[in-house]
DNA sequence: GCTAGGATTGAGACCGGACTCACATCGGGG
DNA sequence: CCCCGATGTGAGTCCGGTCTCAATCCTAGC
């Protein structure tokens, strides 16, 4: 073991045990609270320990229980509130059970999530929760479960494996806030999101995310209800930052026929949009109708305030977390499994459809 | 050591070595790449290694190098892009050094502040990158400096604490934005903040926020610059949730001498602020002029774009990552220390002063 | 062929704490 | 006094990997 020059060597339960003139077995027991110890001991091992500034290592200790009483989580984006507050769920969840809450972010990155998960495993955390970046691409979400290590999905699945998962039903939701534009009027609803794919969207196409994949689904549910075509020019995906979410904004509301409604597939990229409808003079819901995922604060501010979709969130990390800690202890899964509903928040952004003629 | 029912035993070194018969010694020189080996044993090593999963332990690596390759970070509210954006500087600039990151929030609570320090401590993570709720109860920070362990203070200084500390000068922007404000014919300028006290703000008062204290006295000395009398009234703090922020701002905007300008000392509770503003049916910045701290892309959004102090955030989280890394490194401190500073960023919110007559 | 130096190898100690088990002590009951 | 049960004690082992150092091997140069 190398020495670090400035860093004082650590006090070990031996030095507490000389201290307090017991044996390091007596000193062990006290410090660690297991075994036998008389009180007279006990008393004078924490008085040794308190003068000594004594801390445990629970690298040493972790290694002899085989449990570190902490929880990994890997989240995709830390500065979206979404996480944040998924996260605060986990994180009040399982202090109350004496676990700590260590975070990963992996900015939406499959190759940073496998990293994370790499990492937290070879560190020992008695279990994972992960918001999988893809439900495609999860070998990596596969073997940790093959290994037997606790594991749980939060937001979105992972394809066919079978994890316990806290998401919400898109389809369902997509499908509801897409009728609701539909009765509108809206027949040219574009559908942007940050999902990165190889190619433009077709009909058909097997997408990374499930999540997209489901609202995309719901949105052609209703479509096809309606009796109406599905305007597959108006999924764009790719939107993968400020400016090119922007100018995919401009191409689906300046083109020959036009995107009357716009749903953004996330809260920070509903940024970015909101924005380039706003530098294009347009006006919500008079020009264009607007509806976006997630309940951000901000949208009850705008003019007029924004109709969104609100999920869960917080609830969807206090089950993730009891569902972990279920899976740790070894006790069965909760049946039946946690639902969770997004629901449809109707305020002002989304009108009448008459944009069409309005803008020409 | 206790065992898990369902949980597989992780391979070892010593299982490598018996699949490539090779010694435990051999084995662990390949799988840790230290030492010598010949390649020929080296590609044996690996290839069992491959074949049986081994996944090394980072908790005995840890114990036995006395290093972790981890940086461990404390913030403040997960949910608050402010700290995200930090964060995400923390992250990036970590790993191009080879360092990993574990997060922990307090929710701006000294008390899980101390246990946060305490558990990473205990993991015996490399340093330690700290926003502290206060800057006054600091004994757990000085203790962690005590002990030789790299320390590096991010956004909020501790007081007195000889500690390198990447932050803004407050006072200096606070100064210039209420000069503006005076400027623009404020008088009655209130401040908000959700800081915690015992009672309400008097002049002269100890505050717990040395970031706070410091935006009171740049707001101070910008009115004794002026000439005027600083309206003390208008100091609310122990804004602590949505609701009391927005009683907080009704009290000030309907009281006999209302204030025509408001502060939001920072991003979150500048939304309830905002809520409450409209919900008083006044207009901004017609009826109220409005300010707020953190630059979130929102506050261009609104109507009218809102008037902000912008922090390099970012930046500050890069600094704070490289301070840390040559501290574990035992290198000297980097002079001059890096300067942080804030932006006033004039949007829309901030209007001449009439309200008072229009209000009456 | 011999020697020297560099590379490789393997045994054992170590990191800091939890765990096990044989032994010692104490107190109560017969 | 003896026996038994409960409680406390201490020595040694173990977790999984790194490090050290003596011994061995290999190769190149003389």
């Amino acid at each position: 073991m190398s020495s670090n020059g400035s860093r004082r060597r650590e006090i070990t339960v031996a030095d507490v045990a000389r201290a307090a003139q017991v044996s390091k077995a007596q000193a062990a027991r006290a410090l660690g609270n297991y075994g036998a110890v008389s009180e007279e001991v006990r008393g004078r091992v924490l008085a040794a320990a308190e003068e000594l500034s004594y801390r445990p290592n629970e690298l040493a200790r972790s290694m002899n229980t085989g449990k570190s009483n902490t929880i990994g989580v890997v989240v995709g984006d830390i500065e979206n509130p979404h996480f944040g507050l998924a996260t605060r769920g986990i994180t009040d969840t399982a202090k109350k059970s004496g676990y700590n809450v260590i975070l990963i972010n992996t900015d939406e990155d499959t190759a940073a999530e496998v990293d994370a998960v790499r990492v937290l495993l070879d560190k020992r955390v008695d279990g994972l929760i992960v918001a999988p970046a893809s439900s495609v691409a999860t070998r990596h979400l596969q073997s940790v479960q093959d290994s037997g290590r606790p594991l749980v999905l939060l937001d979105r699945n992972a394809g066919p494996m079978d994890v316990e998962t806290m998401a919400v039903d898109m389809a369902d939701i997509s499908h509801e806030s897409t009728k609701y534009l539909l009765q509108a009027g809206h027949r040219r609803i574009a559908f942007i999101s940050t999902l990165r794919t190889e190619s433009s969207y077709r009909a058909g196409m097997l997408l990374d995310s499930s999540q997209i994949a489901d609202r995309l689904e719901g949105m052609q549910q209703a479509y096809r209800e309606g009796g109406f075509d599905f305007p597959v020019d108006l999924v764009r995906l790719n939107a993968g930052d400020a400016e090119s979410i922007r100018r995919v904004t401009r191409e689906v509301l300046l083109m020959p026929d036009p995107a009357t409604a716009v749903v953004a597939s996330d809260g920070l990229i509903a940024l970015s949009i909101v924005e380039a409808i706003q530098e294009l003079g347009l006006a919500i819901p008079a020009d264009v109708s607007f509806l976006m995922y997630d309940d951000f604060a901000w949208t009850r501010l705008t003019t007029p305030p924004l109709t969104v979709i609100a999920q869960p969130v917080y609830n969807m990390g206090v089950a993730a977390a009891k569902a972990l800690i279920r899976q740790i202890q070894g006790l069965p899964r909760r049946t039946p499994a946690p639902k969770f509903t997004a629901t449809l928040i109707r305020r002002g952004s989304v009108g009448i459809r008459r944009a069409a003629e309005v803008r020409k």
